[in-house]
DNA sequence: ACCTAACTTTGAAACGATTCAATCTAGAAT
DNA sequence: ATTCTAGATTGAATCGTTTCAAAGTTAGGT
């Protein structure tokens, strides 16, 4: 059905190590064999066997992604800087969705082992880090996105949530905002809680302003407009002035309960900065100022590290935290 | 570094046939044998060597998914559909990520050649119809997703969009709305023409009803909002009193033109309905009325089409069409 | 006690590439 | 003309599985 490096080596009237030189060290053969031995490559479709190339050199060109929720277009934008810094390299990533199911992002694990990918880079649901010990001393680096490691034995990219925490109130006190609400949850979350700490750190030097927290059971649209329909119903005194939610689809929401009912005007009467930056904060309602991670800068980032201990696994884990960016636009 | 198969029969002192045989054919061995080999392979901490499985057993176990926009709710969802289906069968689905790049579509289905998938499904981008009877002929079979095949060569799994602008219609019609507006395009696009001429053929029946087409250069939130904030202009005579939007996203922007200022209620005044019904649909200004695509499920019949192909080279191949559903929610 | 049939187990051959020591060139240097 | 050298080419060994014919084992029937 397909045709082997032994039927292009017949073919070509060459040995079969020529073939496979010319494949992978062209420089040791000469150029009219080359040339010789490409036309057969052509002339039989002859594509070289995977397998059989990972089996007898040990190694794969594939790195592995796994995400624990694709849809997010922060996750996608990463994705595309993985993938490119991966076509430079000579990589290809391939992409697995767990889908928030720790069970299948067990069975993916298991399936890169079984493939001996070259790495991995991990977005953790469930609790890995184990596992992904496990995989390390096997031969297969990982590093984690978007997550600290919490016994520093993985070399992580994540982004600066404290600081994008206080950048955000600080805009909302620049701009004279004193009653500040934060509204995201639940506050176990890592990024939400270090964005709240880093608001109230930069309450901490503005005297005058008061920080109220509205906590929501998740970071969903929905629950951003439940919580706005709280706040739309509070007295104009003790009601917040400025709002900084724990991300975009929670700001939609608030947008969504204050400014679609005609009650409140953003900014005027409140001001609104979300997180994340999503596509979809640029044509909301009121085009939403929020805070920029560099997704794709980030992708690029995890896989360069992956690349480093794939070629010296005693490498120390190093951990690269990005900084939030700020992204003005009306709401706020 | 990891054991091999050899190890585990020297370590649990069979030969390595049997436990070949532990692993893929059970039943062939003793069960007291199995229990043996099973203790030494947790002990030893064995995992398959895929790529020496694939190349002697000749077959691959993973299923391709290339998509040209990974961020796309719909897709995310077909993807899940085909994963849950895939792992019933024993198959693990990759994904990949076109990025709208014909190049990179092209260099990813050079990999799965390389690789020798079971099978690929492909919602294309650019032309690769030729491509992918080459990979057939090598004996990789695919299937078309969310498109069919020009020359019925591929099997294909897709939404009849022409019944979809029906079913729109005719539920607008139904709450007696007279003046219809469809809003979408470029009306190039196979899917949002399809759509259009349902509507269409819709409004044939209904003698005193008019249609009224908005066409706008993209699916966008922002191209809908500019389209709303046309219609808003028009005088309340001669504006149409429902409209039909070629997808959710639009649909969206209409209802930021429309209701966020405050100008017209949605749907006393104008009546939405829209395509595809994304989770922001639900969480919209106006909940939103929407034409649903069985997404997760066409991800399923997908992956099972392609798994009769790749049994059965030589049938003929199959072209299923799903009929979209009403989703009624506020806005129409 | 012997034959048979059914079930287990064995181990060498194959899959298709890469690797590398060994052999073979061709041209430069003496 | 001879020796040397660097570059080009060869082909057998190898990677870790699966496969399958052959050999070994067990137990039931007579």
């Amino acid at each position: 059905m397909s045709s082997s490096i032994k039927d292009v080596a017949l073919h070509a009237g060459v040995s079969v190590g020529t073939v496979s030189n010319v494949l992978n060290h062209p420089s040791r053969v000469s150029s009219k064999t080359v040339k010789r031995v490409q036309k057969s490559i052509n002339e039989l479709g002859f594509v070289r066997n995977d397998a059989a190339r990972q089996l007898r050199a040990g190694e794969s060109r594939t790195i592995a992604l796994l995400v624990f929720d694709a849809a997010n277009p922060f996750f996608t934008a990463l994705a595309r800087g993985a993938e490119d810094a991966a076509t430079d390299e000579g990589y290809s990533v391939i992409l697995a969705n767990t889908s928030e199911s720790q069970e299948r992002e067990h069975s993916y694990l298991d399936l890169f082992e079984e493939q001996r990918v070259r790495g991995i880079l991990i977005s953790p649901y469930g609790d890995v880090e184990e596992r992904l010990s496990a995989l390390k001393k096997f031969g297969i680096p990982s590093v984690l996105v978007d997550r600290v490691s919490e016994n520093q034995v993985f070399s992580s990219v994540s982004v600066d949530d404290h600081a994008g925490g206080t950048i955000a109130a600080n805009h909302l006190l620049g701009l004279g905002r004193t009653r500040i609400g934060f509204v995201g949850g639940p506050l176990e979350i890592p990024q939400v809680a270090d964005r709240l700490r880093g608001a109230q750190d930069a309450l901490q030097a503005s005297p005058g302003a008061t920080l109220t927290i509205f906590e929501t059971s998740a970071t969903t649209v929905l629950e951003g407009r439940t919580a706005g329909e709280q706040i739309r119903e509070m007295s104009p005194a003790e009601r917040p002035n400025a709002l900084f939610a724990a991300n975009d689809l929670v700001a939609i929401g608030l947008l969504q309960a204050l400014v679609a009912t005609g009650s409140l005007r953003v900014p005027d009467d409140i001001a609104i900065i979300g997180y994340d930056d999503i596509d979809f904060a640029t044509s909301a309602i009121v085009p939403l100022t929020s805070i920029r991670q560099p997704s794709a800068l980030m992708g690029e980032t995890a896989l360069k590290l992956l690349r480093e201990e794939a070629l010296d696994p005693s490498k120390k884990p190093r951990r690269v935290v990005f900084q939030p960016e700020l992204v003005i636009r009306e709401s706020a």
